[in-house]
DNA sequence: CTATATGCAAAGACTTTGCAAACCG
DNA sequence: CGGTTTGCAAAGTCTTTGCATATAG
């Protein structure tokens, strides 16, 4: 077995209640990986690579648990299924464009200090927020200007 | 047929090159009363009541063309299926809490400002964006307390 | 009469569950 | 052993499609 990328992940694991079982490290190792927001067809596809009898019913519930567990946020941009990424360090919001889905992350301190202000006036306590902006990226918008 | 109500949706439809027949007066009339965000499947009760023989697959086409003509807009909350409300007349983001799934509508032009810096800082142009944020109501805040 | 719109049932896409076998401690 | 986890297939949920009928202009 691969020892040497699973074993921080392995204690990641662990340190958050969870077996850590090879298939659940290769699920992670795979969102931490590639730092995408990947859907679970493609997690499947990239876990099956290395264990080829993996069911996809596997990866949902592993994802499952790693999202209640903290590790893993799921995302539904647009009307799309379920993309799925490592739980980021510090939380960040999304560019997504509308042409190629590409995403971008950015960060806006102020937006958050924002959005505290506007929950306290309505009475709520925050849990957690998501802001998605949708547009076209640079690279589709010279592609436009190409065409015309 | 219920005249009164219908007319100027008839022609708010009409105006957006929607053929304004007496189904999607009814999707539409249910929304823009409701104000709310409503389930395909809540749309399809509240029309049922109306038109008893009314099938889910209308209530989803009919959403599909008011979504498409911009008169609705369809939202996915949390994990959820998705809800759907009368486009409002200026754009605005939501508070959902998570116990009770109360869903307030609020406003922030200054975010809107931030938001446009965060694209530019990125070369994305804005085409529309989402603010969602998640967290306990006062109602569901104050079950908690006696609760405890 | 042609084109669009609708109901119904069947199909689809994505996700979850049931269950027996495999695993782990 | 005794509880977890897994694969597989079946079931579920929400949504879309196909097709014949109904409706509208």
């Amino acid at each position: 077995m691969p020892a040497a990328a699973g074993t921080d992940l392995t204690e990641h694991l662990r340190s958050h209640g969870i077996h850590p079982t090879q298939q659940r490290i290769r699920v992670l190792k795979v969102l931490v990986d590639s730092r995408a927001h990947l859907s679970a067809e493609e997690i499947h596809g990239l876990v099956r690579a290395q264990t080829p009898r993996i069911g996809l019913a596997t990866i949902y519930r592993t994802l499952h648990t790693l999202k209640e567990k903290g590790l893993v946020e799921e995302h539904r941009f647009n009307d799309e299924f379920s993309r799925y990424e490592a739980m980021p360090a510090s939380h960040h919001d999304h560019l997504i464009c509308i042409e190629c889905g590409k995403v971008v992350e950015f960060d806006q301190p102020l937006i958050e200090q924002l959005q505290l202000a506007a929950a306290k006036e309505n009475h709520f306590s925050i849990v957690s927020h998501r802001l998605e902006i949708y547009g076209i990226c640079e690279t589709c918008a010279k592609l436009h200007k190409k065409e015309s």
